[in-house]
RNA sequence: CGCGGGAUGGAGCAGCCAGGUAGCUCGUCAGGCUCAUAACCUGAAGGUCGUAGGUUCAAAUCCUACUCCCGCAACCA
């Protein structure tokens, strides 16, 4: 079982291209991994808890519920329209989550892993959180990111999460393979460096906050956000759910011998998955084999800036879609970033790998093939006669790109994936250019010679398709559509082998795929 | 001495972890083809891999120092 979730999504804005790239690399990764014969679970969705959205909703004058209703409907909608397609969908509001981390405060503090005591320091209350001497600028005072800083004493409950570090960075050090991409473990060594011997505050007064989980064992706190939201990793996957709850089984989705991946943004590695997320699971005794994989991704940034509310340069995932196709924007999010990296968000280059790769190259390669085929032999299919040294180059460059595709895809670099697969159809355009089957046409002689060719590129297409098909699982059914074989899209990676289309294959009629995006008419949009 | 990332032909990037004649896409220039979505193919020009040292037979890659850019407060992946 492959266990793959996403962070879930605070629903106190709107979606942006940030929240569309993480979902679409979610998806394309779950998506490949059923290619390649997994079984997959895909957990995402919303966080909906904490201060907030209780202040937002106040704001608007709804309660907060109705708030959070509303805009998990953006996120879902566009989950929708993106082809997102998850099996699991966490809303922290949901009855069976609260439970869940009800059962688990209980839990640990039924293990001593909780205690409660008074505070007296600065507390910053735009930040809800109590500030440390180390967050001091240089002249001894809290700068004006904090807000209003007041001090106050309270209450509160805590979580010993001193007494995992040490367990977690021995972990960390001696299992590199959990945080994907590597560099940024060390960033996570220094965090826990600074942080050691600090308990993590996990409950606020109910006085200042009513919007969240409150505590089964002291009815004047809710839950902190994080510790609240975390828990969806493990309460939509059916940890210590009731049975007929309609939850998964939790011993089948997340086996002790297994590592789920989360896809997490950059931003909360630190402290929030990176220590928080390990710590509470090593308390709640999980094994250090069963500890979550953290895929962590870099950010689109606009124009070399970091995107914001403040400098107004959000760019709007829906209306890109709606502008430019679905297809041509998952094959942009994923094709123009490497994993774990920042990339810059350009509109000219998603219209540009667009109309290169998918529609000049491979669309083009498709729509030539079949209508030669369907001019020349009828659009019947015949493996034709003995095979040339070009032949064996194409099945050689395939074989290639398959081996390289699913190595990069492995090991989530779609990009690498994406340009493998291109590499074999720019491959494919070179051999029609060389074996010129319209010419060969010509002469009823070459007349095996011209099937040969023809079958050679009906049959790239035709493993394209079920290569492209985690990525744009669309176009990839156009594509099999077209081929007149739509039993292509259920084929698994295994299943690749020369010869998917059978001698005497009757092809479909050839219609563009990907339509090339016009400039014009994108520069009208703006 | 706060932490981390980046600096590679005109543009955008890969390569760096496991040193071995510098690679991709776009753009530019010159040819070719006509089956195809004015798409396709071939070739060429263009880089002392931020700077200065060091290690090595060999450095974009390892080490040291330095310069510049970006993120590490809010909105927020």
């Amino acid at each position: 079982m492959f266990y793959l979730t996403t962070a879930i999504d605070y629903t106190n804005g709107s979606p942006h291209i940030g929240h569309a790239y993480e979902k679409v690399l979610a998806d394309v990764i779950a998506r490949y991994r059923r290619l390649r014969g997994d079984e997959v679970f895909f957990l995402t969705g919303v966080d909906q808890h904490g201060q907030k959205v209780q202040q937002t909703a106040e704001k608007e004058g709804i309660t907060p519920e109705a708030f959070v209703k509303r805009t998990t409907l953006k996120f879902s909608d566009l989950w929708q329209k993106l082809g997102v397609q998850y099996d699991g969908w966490a809303e922290t509001i949901d009855e069976r989550h609260k439970a869940c981390v009800r059962a688990i405060l209980s839990e640990l503090k039924g293990q001593g892993q909780l205690y409660k005591k008074a505070h007296a320091g600065h507390y910053s209350v735009r930040q809800e959180q109590f500030l440390q001497e180390r967050d001091r600028d240089e002249a001894g005072n809290f700068g004006p990111e904090w807000g209003e800083v007041v001090e106050i004493e309270e209450e509160n409950w805590y979580f010993k999460l001193s007494e995992h570090t040490d367990w977690l960075k021995e972990f960390i050090e001696n299992h590199p393979e959990v945080i994907i991409p590597a560099f940024r473990k060390a960033e996570l060594l220094n965090a826990l460096e600074r942080n050691s011997g600090i308990d993590l505050c996990i409950s606020r007064p109910r006085e200042r906050l009513q919007w969240g989980i409150e505590f089964p064992f002291d009815e004047n706190f809710v839950t902190y956000v994080w510790f609240d939201a975390l828990i969806n990793y493990i309460s939509f996957a059916g940890y210590k759910a009731t049975p007929g709850a309609g939850l998964p089984d939790f011993a089948k989705l997340w086996p002790a011998d297994s590592r789920p991946v989360h896809i997490i943004g950059k931003d909360i590695l630190i402290p929030a998955h990176g220590i928080y997320w390990l710590c509470m699971l090593h308390a709640m005794g999980f094994t250090d084999a069963q500890m979550p994989r953290l895929l962590v991704h870099g950010w689109w940034n606009i124009r070399g800036e970091k995107m914001s509310k403040s400098t107004g340069n959000i760019v709007d995932p829906s209306e890109l879609a709606d502008k430019f196709g679905t297809e041509a924007l998952r094959y942009y999010l994923v094709r123009d970033i490497v994993t774990g990296r920042d990339s810059d968000f350009d509109m000219d280059r998603l219209i540009m790998l667009f109309n290169t790769e998918l529609a000049n190259e491979l669309g083009n390669l498709c729509n030539r093939a079949l209508n030669m085929s369907q001019r020349f032999t009828e659009g019947v299919l015949q493996p034709g006669g003995p095979l040339t040294e070009d032949d064996l180059a194409l099945q050689a460059s395939l074989a290639e790109s398959i081996a390289n595709y699913q190595t990069a895809m492995d090991e989530f670099d779609i990009s690498k994936g994406l340009e493998a697969l291109s590499r074999h159809i720019v491959h494919c355009n070179g051999y029609a250019e060389r074996m010129k089957p319209w010419a060969l046409n010509k002469d009823p002689e070459n007349k095996e010679r011209l099937a040969t060719v023809l079958y050679h590129l009906a049959e790239s297409v035709a493993h394209a398709a079920v290569l492209l098909s985690p990525i744009l699982p669309d176009a990839a059914a156009q594509l099999a559509d077209q081929l007149n074989l739509p039993a292509l899209t259920s084929l698994k990676l295994a299943d690749l082998h020369w010869g998917l289309l059978p001698a005497g294959h009757k092809l479909g009629q050839p219609k563009p795929v990907f339509p090339r995006i016009v400039q014009e008419a994108a520069a009208e949009g703006g």
